[in-house]
DNA sequence: TATTACTTAACAAAAGCTTGACAAAAGTAC
DNA sequence: GTACTTTTGTCAAGCTTTTGTTAAGTAATA
């Protein structure tokens, strides 16, 4: 539910342009050429915008990363061009030639910097940009990815030190978690999934970014965190009544306790429930998987396929 | 419950001026142009003003930081203020649901509710409506700390299960990482901390909530995370030189060697360097405090008296 | 006495508005 | 492919509004 202050005009134009990423002349531009937005005034002419209005803008900014042309899609109504967007984008990942390139080197190489000067505060407003800009899937993807395996790669090279990676970590999960909060509001109605990891598992960001596909497909995602019991991941998946369990599979070692844990896990689950096991080491339960008729997922791609054709099931 | 100090109007302008960035002239001007802070006065006219004018004139130029214009914001109530800067500093298009009657007790209950429901969506609103109605002191102190007190006492006491403390930690954990990052942006110019705990460290809340306590005060603080060795500290510390090095002692093993890693810490670091030490076992390391003339701070109370002196003699 | 604070007035930089123009990019016709 | 047309982001000129800063004269403070 939101408070009536969402729907005051509020916003300054330059404050839209900094939430949006478009500047102040498109968005006089847009509004004289198509009445994309139209704003209200304050007494002295100044423009003043609602939050819908801003996330409409967002919406047409990100349509036109995916191709779209402003002139066909500014008169749309908030809801069409939320349908539109989300077609767009599932299915333009691929087959368009990412426009926004250049974006992503120039936010990665920002955030590179922050990391390798040490300025914990440029590479948190790094991350904020990012978010900003890209849509989720590229933002994970093609920037947070690559940005994690990047300092992973560095770290172990030499070129940075052990504390850098720490901060640096500490400022991507900051950013996911920020992100979980934020999506979570919005995805109630739909279908539960838990994730965690089991005993002897480590908290691990791939596991995060896992958690904003589902959320971004539109599940309604409980992260519990790692190194839980097995019997206690059942009692809260029965309880909250979940559709799909996603298990993290990080650590080499307990493989034989492990996948007896899984075992149990589906023995004592509702029937209905499926489990995906995701995670580094997610490969070595091929046999389990197969006798609980569980998916290992790899990688995001994978993660979000498999997720997108279980919504489509149970929808 | 606050002090009685913090409404009192005690602070010549001057100090309002150090500890908000603000000149004077401009806030004298903001007063005569839009009230936007009406100033007590001494009986011979000088201006007096109270703790929470300070937090809302930080509001304000956090505000302005983020593109308003203090026409449009001066005479905001702190609430609206608050929900605008949140907002305006996060991209999050989320705005909080604020019950004008919530009081500590209630947003208490509503977070222990949804705990024991295992409603973790429920319980990430109830922490994001008490950030939204409380002051960040109040937050901490009358909320935060009682509730995760109560979820470590009802787990011992066989009340909650595990998996009910896990996952309430890591909302707990969620919101304090989004009060740092949303913190850290208006602290640009404050003197710098760095906040971390040594090896066979273990990740704390009470640390993060430290964080938010020095950022309160006006420190520009970075935290690295647990279990950092000691000369990976010094490192970043010396890097981005810091006036503070907060050390988070909470695992009772091994207080000889983190003793001695103190006093190397100590050695290498720049003179003018503060050392602090909190957490659960900082009261083991009296000797060594001594030695190296460190500060040792049990409580959040004690946390914040500290730096505001420390604060205080650096500016 | 030297410093700080108060009030009022004035000034100048910054940012917003409108209109109009222009060039690169994208689309269309041949 | 080439030539023509449309679309669209950007910029400039000229004007208004907003807002930080400075100055001048007076009063309080230490």
């Amino acid at each position: 539910m939101k408070s009536d202050l969402s729907k005051k005009p509020r916003h300054l134009i330059q404050v839209v342009g900094r939430r949006t990423g478009i500047s102040s002349d498109v968005i006089r531009a847009w509004e004289r050429r198509y009445n994309a937005v139209i704003s209200q005034r304050t007494e002295t002419n100044r423009r003043l915008y609602t939050d819908d209005d801003i996330e409409k803008l967002t919406l047409l900014r990100r349509a036109i990363n995916a191709g779209r042309r402003i002139g066909d899609i500014a008169k749309l109504p908030y809801d069409d061009l939320f349908e539109l967007v989300m077609g767009d984008e599932s299915n333009a990942t691929r087959s368009y030639e990412r426009p926004s390139t250049g974006t992503v080197m120039e936010l990665f190489d920002e955030a590179a910097t922050a990391i390798h000067e040490m300025d914990s505060n440029r590479l948190d407003v790094g991350l904020s940009n990012a978010v900003a800009m890209l849509s989720t899937t590229d933002f994970l993807m093609e920037f947070l990815k690559p940005l994690h395996t990047y300092v992973n790669d560095e770290c172990s090279r030499g070129t940075l030190r052990y504390i850098q990676e720490k901060f640096s970590k500490i400022a991507i999960r900051n950013c996911l978690a920020n992100l979980y909060v934020k999506f979570r509001s919005s995805k109630e109605e739909g279908p539960r999934m838990i994730i965690g990891s089991l005993t002897s598992e480590h908290e691990n960001l791939d596991t995060l970014m896992h958690i904003i596909i589902a959320q971004n497909i539109g599940w309604d995602v409980t992260y519990v965190g790692n190194n839980i019991p097995h019997d206690e991941l059942t009692y809260m998946a029965n309880k909250i009544s979940v559709r799909t369990m996603v298990i993290a599979l990080n650590n080499p070692r307990d493989i034989a306790r492990k996948t007896y844990e899984i075992k149990t896990i589906k023995e004592n689950a509702d029937q209905k429930d499926n489990i995906v096991l995701i995670g580094a080491q997610a490969g070595s339960y091929r046999q389990i998987a197969d006798d609980v008729r569980a998916v290992i997922s790899q990688d995001l791609s994978s993660f979000r396929l498999t997720l997108e054709r279980l919504y489509g099931l149970i929808r």
